[in-house]
DNA sequence: TTCGTGGATCGTCGATAGGCGATGTAATGG
DNA sequence: CCATTACATCGCCTATCGACGATCCACGAA
């Protein structure tokens, strides 16, 4: 059954570029609703970032909604379960570290 | 710094292929040494599947060490783990699973 | 040494991704 | 109403990916 390995596939080509991941960590310390601030963040041309914004979309992983004139981003964390599922599983062993959030790393 | 975006995005696009996280579950379902049974498996020719052992090992997520006159592959677990913490970082809120790899979940 | 086997590499093809400027399209402000 | 703002979309181009057959290489066996 390789529905799940397609859909997991999708998920990680989202992720595979910096650029993307920029415009996740970025989604992910803005709490409110950002718009075109990405632009200037990412530091591409407009349709550039539109079209990452597209696939991120596409993948599910954020969401869209227009509001007036601007349209607000928010990431869906949900979306990334089966990603993070397929990772798990790839490393049982000395994963010694369980869940602990230590936002002490990278001094 | 979008040196640690970079290392990310290369082992997402490592499994951003549904070939190549099949060769991963196989190595992960395969406790030894397993060699051209992997090309059987995944239904390629045998050169697409060196192609994309290449493409794992250049990630770093797998090692492939020669025995005699065939090449033994493993996974290398720890690889994954710059993409796991981003992806971890990108679920603080209702993920509230936190570390199981059960897969009792999904409700 | 010569063979046969298991992988790796090469060359090539079509398909896709990534980038940009230009243009299109709603909704707000004057 | 028209102008502006904020995104989305459209071509167009280059670069990379994915797949294959053909070929090369290294080792063990005969």
């Amino acid at each position: 059954m390789p529905d799940m390995d397609i859909h997991i596939a999708e998920l990680a080509k989202a992720l595979a570029h910096p650029a993307r991941l920029r415009i996740l960590r970025l989604l992910l310390a803005t709490p409110g609703c950002i718009g075109g601030d990405i632009v200037g963040a990412v530091g591409l041309a407009q349709s550039t970032v539109s079209e990452h914004l597209r696939i991120l979309k596409a993948a599910g992983v954020i969401t869209g909604e227009i509001s007036g004139p601007r349209t607000c981003y928010a990431l869906n964390p949900d979306a990334f379960a089966p990603l993070a599922t397929f990772i798990g599983a790839l490393t049982p062993p000395e994963g010694a570290n369980c869940c602990l959030p230590d936002d002490k790393e990278t001094p």
